[in-house]
RNA sequence: GUGGUUGUAGCUCAGCUGGUUAGAGCGCUAGAUUGUGGUUCUAGAGGUCGCCGGUUCGAAACCGGUCUUCCACCCCA
């Protein structure tokens, strides 16, 4: 081997076991997506460059892998624009694809193709890799998996109700407690710029405040100030820092500070709604708290925004998140749909899991049981056996090789196999097996008819 | 994209202010044990010291670049 081979910067293999337990999360995550009644689609993997480009605003772009064009593609770039040596003006020229970024645009664009086969409300989930030229850190990857429900065509707040007992069912079944929802809404946000004085920097207001966590109320301040916003403005601001209580005193404090403007009422009024009913149904597991500090930086969300952050003591950031944009589709030249969605951080919630140790024992057993082989006529014995068995659903192989028993109940050990079966010159004669277990060492000899009545408990 | 950090055997890591044949534990292979794994004992295999260049009589070590790892920022699942 002249050089050792390796993978891209942030993409990651996955070994038997750990595709096992990523099956594992996506099977439940996939059988609650059903239960509540969405349906899967798919979409491809690369898609028109413009379709994704200025969807994701500035900085997103800059994260948005883009593929270069087959053939000579230099060549069809002019001298003008070639000896510019301007990324941003070549790019389009030598790219015309770029990998999916995310799966809510690609959804919206679904949408809006196939507008004429949909029956609104449409439910959908997707459960698909998405690809960000991101620096890698703990949890964070450029090839990752995301797992979206969204509901499109329908204003109902019962669809942000429902999305959030879709959380609930999730983490609960997977046996993760203690997380917590958070849930703000985008028209609480500008209601707080206006009345403060700051309705033309909702933006950079925003983004500040959801640093509050991090970089503290000073920190906060500073970041505001130095992007123009008044000081008064922040000064006015001051309520929100100092917010606390149950979420029905916090929803009183909004309500009184937002009274004046329009947007921010009906925010409350939203949020207000969504938090009664859950309250009314009761959640599982999950905790649910107004943060008025989460924003989510994306530019669409028109309403609710929810954010998922795992149990307290795990050092991880946000396992899922999601919200209401008035007008997705509107970008592809459909108006007035409007769509609500969330998403679920599978690698995060790996990680999570494995931490806490919440997969279930023997979830990547790959062989339940293994046939030893002692040559060809009696693996010929075995391997009807072993059809027989596989028949009723149980994980067996037979050793391929007659190699000394010595290594392949060795082989046996390393799989963490439970049980072997050793079926030799001597049980030919007789008709019977050795059944071993490989945990207690104890072996028992039984008939060979009797094979179909394996119990097998790993 | 900005700043820092890491890279030595399959894995986890030693390796002194530069000094000649590159170290350990675990793992791996074989044997002790021709029908019995995990334990034990013995032997063995395995390395262009991330890569490229420079300084030096001499570089795993020092310098520069590059890739990679992890972390902080930006942003985000």
């Amino acid at each position: 081997m002249a050089r050792k081979p390796s993978i891209p910067k942030g993409t990651r293999d996955f070994s038997p076991s750990e595709v096992s337990k990523r099956n594992y999360i996506f099977d439940i995550v996939r059988k609650h997506f059903r239960t509540f009644g969405f349906q899967p689609i798919e979409t491809p993997a690369f898609e028109n460059s413009e379709t994704l480009l200025g969807k994701y605003g500035d900085e997103g772009d800059r994260l948005i892998f883009r593929i270069l064009n087959s053939g000579d593609f230099i060549d069809k770039v002019d001298d003008v624009t070639y000896s510019s040596k301007n990324s941003a003006s070549i790019a389009p020229k030598i790219s015309e694809k770029a990998l999916r970024y995310d799966l809510t645009v690609p959804f919206a664009r679904y949408v809006v193709m196939h507008q004429n086969e949909i029956d609104f409300p449409f439910k959908r989930y997707q459960i698909q890799p998405v690809w960000r030229a991101d620096r890698p850190q703990r949890g964070r990857f450029r090839e990752f998996y995301q797992c979206d429900a969204d509901v499109v065509g329908s204003n109902s707040l019962l669809q942000e109700v429902e999305l959030v007992q879709l959380y609930d069912a999730v983490f609960t079944s997977l046996g993760l407690h203690g997380i917590t929802i958070k849930l703000n809404n985008r028209k609480i946000l500008a209601g707080i710029a206006e009345v403060i004085g700051a309705g033309n920097h909702l933006v950079p207001f925003t983004v500040a405040l959801d640093k509050l966590d991090k970089i503290g109320e000073g920190g906060v301040k500073n970041e505001m100030l130095s992007k123009g916003i008044p000081e008064a403005a922040i000064e006015k601001a001051n309520p929100l820092f100092s917010l606390s209580g149950s979420n029905s005193e916090q929803l009183e404090v909004l309500r009184n500070m937002l009274s004046v403007t329009e947007a921010g009422s009906k925010g409350v009024d939203e949020l207000g709604f969504i938090l009664n009913t859950l309250e009314e149904i009761g959640l599982q597991s999950a905790q649910l708290a107004i943060d008025v500090t989460l924003a989510r930086g994306l530019d669409y969300y028109t309403g609710a925004i929810f954010e998922v952050a795992a149990p307290e003591h795990v050092q991880m950031g946000s396992i899922g998140g999601g919200g209401r944009y008035d007008d997705l589709t509107g970008i592809f030249g459909l108006q007035n749909v409007s769509g609500v969605g969330i998403s679920f951080g599978l690698d995060r919630i790996y990680l999570v899991m494995e931490e806490l140790g919440l997969f279930p024992s023997g979830i990547d057993r790959s062989l339940e049981l293994l046939f030893l082989n002692f040559g060809e006529k009696e693996a010929l014995t075995a391997f009807k056996m072993a059809t027989k068995l596989r028949k009723s659903g149980v994980l067996c192989e037979v050793y391929p090789e007659a190699a000394k028993i010595q290594k392949q109940l060795k082989y046996a050990d390393k799989r963490q196999v439970p049980y072997v079966i050793l079926l030799g010159e001597k049980e030919m004669e007789e008709g019977t097996f050795v059944l071993k277990d490989m945990r207690t060492g104890q072996q028992e000899i039984k008939p060979q008819k009797e094979v179909g009545n394996l119990s097998i408990k790993s």
